[in-house]
DNA sequence: CTGTTAGCGCATTCAC
DNA sequence: GTGAATGCGCTAACAG
């Protein structure tokens, strides 16, 4: 409100330094073309002043708009679909900021497709936020873009031999990790065996989470026996086969961990065999369903990875790193959400 | 990068409708004195062009500089010492974004202190986020502050009977329900008694987070038996005394939960009494030492409320309520945060 | 009720 | 190496 006591301009700092404001600019963004001394001078004189940049001049006087693309897989997982509507949201905030996002899907489980997707990509836009496959071909289209300027964050996903600028993403080890420490703590006491479902061990996430998850149950919890690991192409119908089956064939069952998608066929198979109250049920990604079976005490706490989050986040990184702003990268860390019944959002 | 396609302006948006600039203004700032039909066509060319403000332009115009004051407790609790160290960071971003931030340490406890505080922040804020103690001089401070034309909200702990425009911090009914069900759950199968440790029942947060404890224990878990809740005035001191003389007293006690602070003394008396691996223990906001703990396996879980995130919300929703920019509201929602030894940022 | 105009603070030509 | 001048898109004061 207060149009108080007008704060410090470039252009004092440029006058108590006694040279002109062009030359105070060169020397606050580092542009070349200043004697040493002049430079001094003027790094004095802010220092005196405590001068402080204004974000919102700079902007306008730069004028430039920053083009983002945004690629997603094309399946209609439901945590992907609530990623993409997320990134509808921040492009909405972008839109404010001087920049625009487009969103693109593509077969993620094709490297190739993925791979010459992103490299048509060059040229059209100063960022890309990926969520990637763990493939040479990719790892080479994201070094290509990189490498042709263009601002390149992963996102859920990681590359990390890759040059890509930032990983947007938790750590699924440790994910997997926290699963097993629950899964642990809550079948306290007992004996017994866990079943273990992944979506498919080819997406590397998947593997890290399985990964985390039986060194924990293995090195901490002996009483459990950690069953071999069922593929579900993270499709409800083979969820809820392989749980049915499960809860059919082991008698000893305490436990089932769901690593990737499907926990909807996990949840009726446990349901259909009577088993919600005593079977400790541990999934990921709160959805409209998730958050539903844990009220109902189907699911006993979800892994999440905040999808709104990671969202803004990549656009952050993205814009900071392209308009050369600040970034607060406490704020960029991606939590490894525990939710149980009683802190739902 | 990009100095694209030059988007749509505001100018644009009167030459499409045919009118000036500055009733093109008028109308996009809900400004009165535009005829109705004049209002509808600048609106029309606004949703034919696609038009978006763009907020550095506007905030540069406008030349203001919102002035915020944070006030905090005066004591030292490890939480607000955080707490107070994120407002620094904060008050640095908003330094770039036209704003600054004055923090006002003031002793909590006493209602009347903090009520002419708060009273005297008139006339020299723009806003105030204020970590507020439940009371009727303080909730008559708090809309005088409003009524003086200052935005107010109130930060961790909230006042919910007063005109303060947002709450920043967690529901801490919920909070305390949540350590409830992860006792409830870690000390699976087993019976006997629980310790309950509060600062104080004067704090509301701590006498919600109690209710919800208790609430969780006697509806959930008959086997657990909740004992009468200890003061510890969130001295540390306070805190081992009464765990010691739990330890040493309550043969078939199974599991603390400390509604405050003081988890170091809590923490020193289990580990002298060697019951660290069999007694679960569940306290309030990661800190350094509750991190150790939690390492340690001395702690089993710890239910935070991230000071970062609290300081940011809060000059987020300051700023953005008074320079009457959209807000993310998503974004601003304060989680209970679940940390175990795995899921650590 | 509506239009004209002068900056906001900075980045960026273009001269010197 | 350095300085003067121009304009980014918008707000607000002032004219009509």
């Amino acid at each position: 409100m207060s149009r108080t006591v007008s704060r410090i301009t470039l252009q004092d700092v440029a006058r108590e330094a006694g040279v002109s404001l062009a030359t105070a600019d060169r020397v606050l963004n580092g542009r070349s073309g200043v004697r040493g001394v002049t430079a001094e001078r003027v790094k004095d004189a802010v220092a005196r002043l405590g001068y402080r940049p204004n974000l919102a001049a700079a902007r306008l006087a730069r004028g430039e708009t920053y083009r983002f693309c945004f690629v997603l897989p094309a399946g209609s997982n439901v945590f992907m679909r609530m990623l993409g509507e997320q990134v509808t949201n921040t492009a909405r905030w972008l839109a404010v900021n001087n920049g625009y996002i487009d969103t693109l899907r593509v077969d993620v489980f094709a490297p190739e497709t993925l791979a010459s997707a992103l490299e048509g990509l060059i040229g059209h836009y100063d960022g890309v936020a990926v969520v990637a496959l763990d493939h040479p071909r990719v790892r080479a289209a994201i070094d290509d873009l990189i490498a042709a300027g263009v601002a390149v964050v992963t996102l859920v996903s990681d590359v990390p031999s890759s040059q890509r600028l930032h990983y947007v993403g938790i750590d699924n080890i440790a994910a997997g990790r926290t699963a097993g420490t629950l899964l642990g703590r809550f079948a306290a006491g007992r004996s017994g065996s866990v079943g273990l479902i992944v979506g498919t061990p080819a997406l590397r996430d998947h593997a890290e989470r399985q990964f985390g998850f039986t060194q924990v149950m293995a090195g901490e919890y002996p009483a459990l026996r950690v069953l071999p690991a069922h593929e579900s192409f993270d499709e409800e119908e083979r969820t809820q086969l392989i749980a049915t089956e499960m809860l059919r064939d082991v008698p000893d069952l305490v436990g089932i961990y769901n690593v990737g998608a499907g926990n909807r066929g996990i949840a009726a198979a446990i349901s259909a065999a009577n088993r919600a109250s005593d079977l400790v049920f541990i999934g990921h990604d709160l959805t409209d369903d998730t958050r539903r079976f844990l009220l109902r005490g189907v699911m006993d706490a979800v892994i999440n990875q905040d999808p709104g989050h990671q969202s803004r986040s990549a656009a952050r990184v993205l814009l900071s790193h392209c308009a050369g702003e600040p970034l607060l990268n406490e704020q960029e860390r991606i939590r490894i959400d525990i939710f149980v019944r009683d802190n739902l959002p």
